[in-house]
DNA sequence: TTAAAACTCAATACAACGTAAGCAGTTTGG
DNA sequence: CCAAACTGCTTACGTTGTATTGAGTTTTAA
């Protein structure tokens, strides 16, 4: 494994190319049974189902009926073809958000779109962002997101300080959450089950005494009721935001 | 590559054993060139300089003279031996901060260690914490947690959405800060670099029209600029946990 | 019209991975 | 003192991404 999109270390006027949809200048050779577009959706759906991890070349190929090795002709490496993926799961058609919208109501439009896109497409929180693919989609989420924070007299510095908190904190959230999903098909066990493997294990090694926090959390819930609660976390990140908006009005600045 | 970290779908027992270092029963066989401790040690050096995508058993093996297959003799799985690793750098000795600690103090102090410890191993960011490795280090980690969200009047429920909320936070500055650093070591291009290639080939396909916020922010800054500020996130979810526990106050609840 | 260039897709191959199986040699408990 | 238990090596298998090669197809240029 490679590893998971390269932030185009290949060719960058292919992987624009690619981004934004200029293929169907005419080929010489024989008639292509496939096309980007097709391969992209594929893995996508591939990936959804059965995660990323096992989202490989030879099974994408295989779907489709070919050899792996017909899919470099569509697609440069499988880093690319992430990258494809991306873009084509991001924000999809960029509502812009009734005219005249609070800003707060705005970042909790952008932030549970995202956090809507990681369900439903949870390998792309493996897929780092420190090099996002400039495709259509994303650069129309980041415009979304600029827009909504424009008018609060904000620097830009801390517009993408704002964008970024948010951003940052679905992002650690929908991981935390989907990290358990994952777990529960990577191992075949639930979270209950492997409860239940380590509980009556654990007072064989733990001394409860030196963890009586922790003891008295188990002994209240159950230690699988540990759900990452996405909207209050996203209530008090947006309360952070307001009390900064409104002292950076007060002050001026 | 099977994946990072099973969650203990081995035998929990000789997971727990690992974990809490009840290994030096006495042995039939040849002496043992190696221990647990210092395979873990090793692999957390490797992993740090390295990376996790390159910390394979046969470079652990390598680095000590031996073969891959020797290492199983300590550690039965490449996963277990991530969650050792995990356990190894958590909050090493868990300092439990000054008595009488105010709840913000002792929130930003947890978050600060967190911070510390993803930059020193970023590789921790990569392993799920759906199913923590149950060793000394995490646990306490989660007692200090606990003990300081213990006194604010808050449900449990409530306690733990709070410190999730500021774990969930750190994690994803965290991601999005080193994710920049992992792809230059993966594509050997610098931020810079990448920008300085797709820079001038974006306005072949991009029509900034129809990103006129983004286009204004990519004249104001260099796009590289897009530093996530964690101080600046952290003091704003902080100031939404204030918030919020005030307000908890006032209402009794 | 035809030859060459450009293309597609398949087959084969390689290095790297985690780890199973088998084995030779070492230590120790009965 | 010997059999059981253990260590560490060798070999091997299935999987991954992708380089290479080659055969066949379509388009372009002469």
């Amino acid at each position: 494994m490679t590893a998971q999109h390269t932030g185009g270390s290949g060719d960058a006027r292919r992987a624009l190319e690619l981004l934004w949809g200029a293929e169907p200048r005419p080929r010489r050779g024989p008639k292509r049974g496939l096309s980007v577009q097709r391969v992209v959706s594929r893995a996508v759906e591939l990936a959804d189902e059965h995660g990323l991890e096992s989202l490989t070349m030879r099974r994408v190929a295989e779907s489709f009926g070919v050899t792996a090795m017909s899919l470099y002709s569509y697609v440069p490496s499988k880093d690319e073809l992430v990258d494809l993926m991306v873009d084509r799961v991001a924000e999809p058609s960029a509502e812009p958000g009734p005219p005249g919208e609070h800003w707060r109501a705005g970042l909790e439009r952008h932030a549970r779109t995202s956090w809507r896109i990681y369900h439903r497409h949870p390998w792309v929180l493996e897929v780092s962002m420190g090099r996002p693919p400039l495709g259509p989609n994303v650069l129309a989420g980041l415009e979304a997101r600029l827009t909504t924070v424009g008018g609060l007299g904000l620097s830009v510095e801390q517009q993408l300080a704002v964008i970024n908190l948010v951003d940052d904190y679905v992002h650690g959230a929908a991981t935390s959450l989907t990290g358990v999903a994952l777990l529960e098909r990577r191992t075949g066990l639930s979270a209950a089950q492997w409860w239940e493997r380590y509980d009556p294990l654990l007072e064989e090694f733990v001394d409860f005494e030196r963890y009586p926090a922790l003891t008295a959390m188990w002994e209240e819930l159950g230690p699988t009721e540990q759900r990452t609660d996405f909207e209050f976390g996203l209530q008090r990140v947006l309360d952070g935001v307001s009390t900064f908006v409104e002292s950076s009005r007060e002050t001026g600045t």
